[in-house]
DNA sequence: CTGGTAGATTGACGACTGTCGATCGACACT
DNA sequence: AGTGTCGATCGACAGTCGTCAATCTACCAG
C-alpha cells in the first residue's frame, strides 16, 4: 500500500451500523470463524508497546505519528508496524494532513471487544 | 508441576480484594509494567482455540477436560497446553477431583479485562 | 498387584512476531 | 530543482507460539 493511501487504513470489514461484531464470550459456545476474528484483535492488544500505544493516543485525543516514538522508546519502523496493526485491528484510524499522520481510537470497536468479554 | 497440584493452579499474583488489576485503558498513559502485564493477559485471549475452549467453560459452568478434547478437535496434549495458558492468566481454574479436573471460569478476572477496555 | 484411563510434561518442528537498519515515496519549504 | 522531514516498506534476525507423538505420573477398578 502506498503511502499516498494512509489515510484510507480502515478494519479489513466495515461493520455496518451497529454489529456486535462478536457474541458475548460467556454466553454461548463459540463458532470456528468468530474465535479467529475475535483471537485477531485481542492478539492485536497483546503487545505492551501496543497496549501503551493505544493509552497514549486515547488519552490525547489525536496524535502524530512523530511524537509517538519518544514516549515508546521504539524506532520508527517499529512504531509504524504497530500503528498498521492497531488499525488493521480496527482499533485506531489515521488520517494524512499534511505531511503528518494523526491517529485517533475508534471507540466503537474497543466497545465491540468489551462487549464480547461480557455475559 | 506434578499432577498432584493441578488443583493448586491459581493466578501469578493472588489479587486481594476488589482489586481493579489495570487502569483503564483508554483513560491515562498506561506505565511499562502495568501494560506487560495486561498484555500478557491479552495475549491469552489471543488464540481461537482458546476463546472456545473459554467459550466452552464458561457455558457448561464446569467442564472435564476429557469433555474439551472432541469439541476443540485438538488432541490432548494441545487441550492441556491450552487450559494450562488460560489458567495461568487466571481466566479459569481447575480442580482436580478422583481422575478428572474440573475446569470454572473466573467471572472476577474476565470482569477485570473487560473493566482495562473502558474509560 | 495389575491393567486401564485422565491429564501433565517433554522434545521437536514449522510458523509467526517484534525489532531495527536501510531504503523509498510523498510532501513542504526555500 | 534542491533539501529536509514524516512515515511506509523491505530484509534480516532472534525469539516466541501452536501443534502433536511419545512418555510419564497419578488415580481407580478388578
Amino acid at each position: 500500500m502506498p503511502a499516498s493511501e494512509i489515510g484510507t487504513i480502515v478494519p479489513e470489514e466495515s461493520a455496518p451500523g451497529g454489529d456486535p461484531c462478536c457474541a458475548p464470550l460467556l454466553a454461548a459456545p463459540m463458532g470456528v470463524g468468530d474465535a479467529e476474528e475475535l483471537a485477531a484483535a485481542f492478539a492485536a492488544l497483546a503487545d505492551p508497546v501496543r497496549l501503551r500505544l493505544l493509552s497514549l493516543v486515547a488519552t490525547a485525543g489525536e496524535v502524530c505519528s512523530c511524537d509517538l516514538q519518544d514516549p515508546l522508546g521504539k524506532s520508527q519502523p517499529t512504531v509504524s508496524h504497530h500503528t498498521r496493526v492497531l488499525a488493521e485491528a480496527g482499533l485506531i484510524s489515521g488520517e494524512k494532513r499534511g505531511r503528518w499522520v494523526w491517529w485517533s481510537v475508534v471507540p466503537r470497536r474497543v466497545e465491540q471487544l468489551r462487549a464480547a468479554l461480557g455475559t
